[in-house]
RNA sequence: GCGAGAGUGGCGGAACUGGCAGACGCGCUGGACUUAGGAUCCAGUGGGUGAAAGCCCUUGGGGGUUCGACUCCCCCCUCUCGCACCA
């Protein structure tokens, strides 16, 4: 590689300093400008960044500083998610406290990620393992808990054996654990839940109006929430009517999306742990196989899940229902196919329209009725398409629309259900039986039972000394400082909970406190969140789509009606960014494909692995490394570094065209350069020069700003450097050289205006070797001359029959006319046309022309 | 199975509302400068054919619409991601 490369490590050294001793990115709200909240998704404290950190917030920081010289008020904070499993593990391996091995681990990356020059406001650094952090999600607690949002309860839980905690649906991939993809097992266990589902309309209704969101993240959402419409009745268990009279005494509720087909219902189910089926069985030989197979299922479930399809297997019980529908006595099932966590945990099952049920009914011989007519050309086994009704009584006839809602209306009238939506998204189960995370704050007491604690009791802090052995059960427990404690209410002996919450609390709402992220007066000073929410452009990984930003839009929802925050939704925009792959795998020390950012950095500057981060692919899809492509990053750098240099006399003797040190004129607090004065009497090559230079502003600014484009953004200014190039050596004897020295000028300085967001360091020296005395990022962003960019005459493709046979320069607003006779007179185009009948000519203005011809 | 997205040179990737396919970069080839260069600069670089001008072919495959299709429509193939008995 590179002998003579710049003097990186100086320079980005001397940058960042001046940047921090300045404060230059610090911001404070300020009404009188347009703010821009430009959010990165905050680390975990692992130790070290990752290269998905390094391209993230790249990302991050060209648009930050970007915004920053179009004259926003830039909010561009950076934390620490510091609460989590890693800490705890690394104590139980190493016998480091998990606090210190957090704190240390923040300083390292701190340190990393200063050396990458970000234009962070340092001052607003928050970090959530601090008591002065969680103790206001406790109190979000409380008021959660007393409006029933937060509460207690006993249920089947997903299981991390290998960490040791329950999780959450959504922290549960495939069957594995979405940190350490160990196999999850269930469990019935006490825990706290937050009630997402008293959101699940609002989140989905959401999910249409962020149109700053990737379509992508929006449809996992929405299928994660599973909103579905149907209708919930009663089955009467035959022979069990309560008192001789037509009301159910026993009857089996089922939910459905298809009430039209309830005339084709041919037996019913029951998932295998419904409560109602120890009250239907009649004998101790019944009761025994439904052990049985209840055993079965329940050993079996968790590989047979997985298994492609499984054979839906069944015990038919010796109870009977009816269907209130025509009044059949049918066959009742428990079926490990029925789910106990969906609807009622109980089905009617339609053979005739649900695959599920054909597959049931075949193998169990049960009758199938037909209540949708037929396509004509039908020959599958079960349809769940459209159509006519049949085999339905009063429903005969209509569509399956006009069934629905009249099945509907015949149940409400009936008394017998009712219209019913469910959703496939269950309460955030946000008990943690770990150490390291937020205590949550209630105690439990003999005499008055779960009590909160009280406010001024708040932070209950999370004590120092604990056992950590990993061996299951929260560690809290064992901590009797900890855990015995006073009842808030009777003042009596009490025991505080042991369980922490789960990380992604804290992660759901950190985006406030940066708005005032030392205020000690609550969660966040109410102005400065009015000020700077929503987040304008948040960027993160895929990852996260149905964990943490689900969450953190649940938790919003919760603060604006408890009335803390005015906006309904935290993420205005959000950018998810692709992985970063290196030989066609995600890196990983197992595959000994990682690239240390650190290294990176050493080796070739924080500008270069900025500048090929962006560079190598568009933002949202992955991003395959490539250390050759990185030194061609390097290359580029060094040559614009090595012009500016090399042509420093000629450059600093003449200032811009147009006019003679441009008059500063103030954009929220960027000074701004105006436009230039269109020039007079310049050479041919110096105006085809400047219209590069110009047409080069258009395209970076609308890259970045229509499509987050940043890797074509990025071949624009290469190519405008290597037209910087072409002009030195071909306007050497050609343009008069005040001429000259001022393009070239002009030229270096858009360079370097429209590199500064990307490689922030090189920029701002070069810069001030130019003899500018402010920072870059207190010059606006260039602004394209319209003028400049005119031209006189364009080059036209002649095409005959679609193919290319010549080329036209003509002027810009030639007449179509004199267009299509040129094309037609061309030396180039005659022996194309020549013995052929000109059918038309198709004449696209300033592109093309193409003349049909017929034998 | 359902849902979403993607298939373009040796590689990463460009191509706005249909209008010169392959920008930019990597790699490769040749040249210049050099004691030397793996530095730098210049030139070339989709495939085929040709001495050259040129011609033909080419955006996963096959149809279609159109003067014109990477772009729009239909069918098929492959890959990636998400959900996966959700009634």
């Amino acid at each position: 590689m590179s002998t003579d490369r710049y003097p990186f490590r100086e320079i980005e050294a001397k940058w960042q300093r001046i940047w921090e001793d300045t404060k230059q990115f610090r911001v404070t709200e300020d009404p009188s400008r347009p703010k821009f909240y430009c959010l990165e998704m905050f680390p975990y404290p692992s130790g070290r960044i990752h290269m998905g950190h390094v391209r993230v917030y790249a990302i991050g920081d060209l648009l930050a500083r970007y915004k920053w010289m179009r004259g926003f008020n830039v909010l561009h904070p950076m934390g620490w998610d510091a609460f989590g499993m890693p800490a705890e593990n690394a104590a139980i391996e190493h016998g480091v406290h998990p606090a210190i091995w957090t704190y240390e681990n923040i300083d390292n990356m701190r340190a990393q990620l200063r050396k990458m020059g970000i234009s962070y406001d340092w001052d607003r650094e928050v970090t959530t393992c601090d008591p002065s952090y969680y103790k206001w999600e406790q109190l979000i607690f409380i008021r959660m808990l007393e409006r029933g949002l937060a509460y207690r309860k006993r249920s089947t839980v997903n299981w991390c054996p290998s960490c040791q905690t329950v999780l959450a649906n959504e922290q549960v991939e495939g069957g594995r654990c979405w940190r350490c993809d160990s196999e999850v097992t269930k469990r019935d266990i006490d825990g706290w839940y937050f009630k997402i589902t008293a959101y699940a309309d609002e989140l989905l209704a959401w999910c249409d109006r962020l149109t700053g969101w990737p379509e992508r993240v929006m449809i996992m959402q929405k299928n994660w929430i599973g909103r579905s419409d149907g209708a919930e009745f009663d089955l009467p268990v035959a022979g069990r009517s309560a008192d001789g009279t037509d009301r159910p005494g026993l009857a089996i509720r089922v939910f459905t999306t298809r009430p039209d087909t309830a005339f084709g219902m041919t037996y019913a189910v029951l998932a295998p742990e419904h409560p109602l089926v120890d009250s239907l069985v009649t004998d101790a030989a019944e009761r025994e196989r439904v052990a049985a197979f209840r055993a079965e299922v329940a050993k079996e479930s968790e590989q047979e899940r997985l298994a492609e399809d499984r054979e839906k297997r069944g015990l038919r019980l010796s109870a009977t229902v009816v269907n209130p529908f025509n009044r059949a006595e049918i066959p009742l099932f428990i079926a490990d196919y029925v789910l106990m966590t969906y609807g009622t945990g109980a089905i009617m099952a339609v053979p005739g329209e649900d695959q599920r049920d054909w597959d049931f009914a075949k193998k169990h011989g049960l009758p199938i009725i037909e209540t949708v007519k037929r396509p004509p050309d039908w020959t599958g086994e079960a349809y769940t398409g459209d159509g006519v009704k049949i085999n339905s009584g009063f429903l005969d006839g209509l569509t399956t629309a006009d069934a629905k809602r009249q099945a509907i209306d015949w149940l409400v009238a009936q008394r017998l259900g009712t219209a019913k939506v469910n959703y496939r998204l269950r309460d955030w189960g946000i008990s943690r039986q770990r150490y390291w995370g937020a205590p949550i704050p209630v105690v439990y007491c003999d005499a008055c039972g779960m009590v909160p604690e009280k406010e001024e009791n708040l932070p209950v802090i999370l004590p120092r000394d604990v056992q950590l052995s990993g061996k299951g059960g929260s560690p809290l427990a064992a901590a009797a400082n900890f855990v015995n404690t006073t009842c808030p209410k009777c003042g009596g002996r009490a025991r505080r909970e042991t369980d922490t919450m789960d990380t992604f609390v804290e992660s759901s709402w950190y985006f406030l406190r940066y708005c005032s992220p030392t205020y000690a007066g609550g969660m966040f000073e109410r102005a400065a969140a009015e000020y700077w929410m929503p987040v304008d452009q948040y960027i993160g990984g895929i990852e996260h789509a149905v964990l943490h930003l689900l969450y953190a839009r649940f938790y919003t929802k919760v603060l604006r009606d408890l009335g803390l925050v005015k906006v309904d939704e935290p993420f205005n925009a959000l950018l998810s960014q692709g992985m970063v792959i290196k030989d066609g795998a995600k890196m990983s020390k197992s595959k000994g494909n990682v690239v240390d950012p650190d290294d990176l950095i050493r080796t070739f500057g924080a500008d270069t692995a900025r500048l090929f981060s962006l560079f190598a692919a568009p933002p949202e899809k992955d991003l395959d490394w490539n250390d050759h492509g990185v030194e061609g990053g390097a290359r580029f750098l060094n040559r614009v570094w090595r012009f500016v240099v090399g042509h420093l006399e000629e450059l600093r003797t003449q200032s811009r065209v147009g006019s003679h040190h441009p008059p500063s004129i103030e954009i929220g607090g960027v000074s701004a350069t105006p436009p230039m004065a269109p020039l007079s009497a310049v050479s041919p090559e110096g105006r085809a020069f400047r219209r590069v230079i110009h047409e080069t502003i258009k395209r970076v600014t609308d890259d970045i700003e229509r499509d987050f484009h940043f890797n074509t953004a990025i071949a624009a200014i290469m190519e405008l450097v290597n037209a910087v190039y072409a002009f030195e050596q071909a306007s050497l004897d050609r343009v008069a050289s005040a001429e000259r020295a001022a393009l070239l000028r002009e030229a270096t300085e858009t360079v370097l205006q429209l590199l500064a967001p990307i490689c922030p360091h090189i920029t701002e020296e070069l810069w001030q070797t130019l003899g500018h005395r402010e920072s870059l990022f207190r010059h606006a962003w260039p602004v394209a001359d319209a003028a400049a960019m005119t031209r006189d005459e364009v080059t036209v493709v002649v095409q005959v029959d679609g193919k290319v046979r010549s080329r036209l320069t003509i002027e810009v607003n030639a007449p179509q006319a004199d267009v299509e006779r040129l094309a037609l007179a061309d030396d180039k185009v005659q022996p194309w046309v020549s013995g052929r009948a000109v059918e038309k000519v198709v004449v696209v203005p300033r592109r093309l022309v193409n003349i049909v011809t017929r034998a």
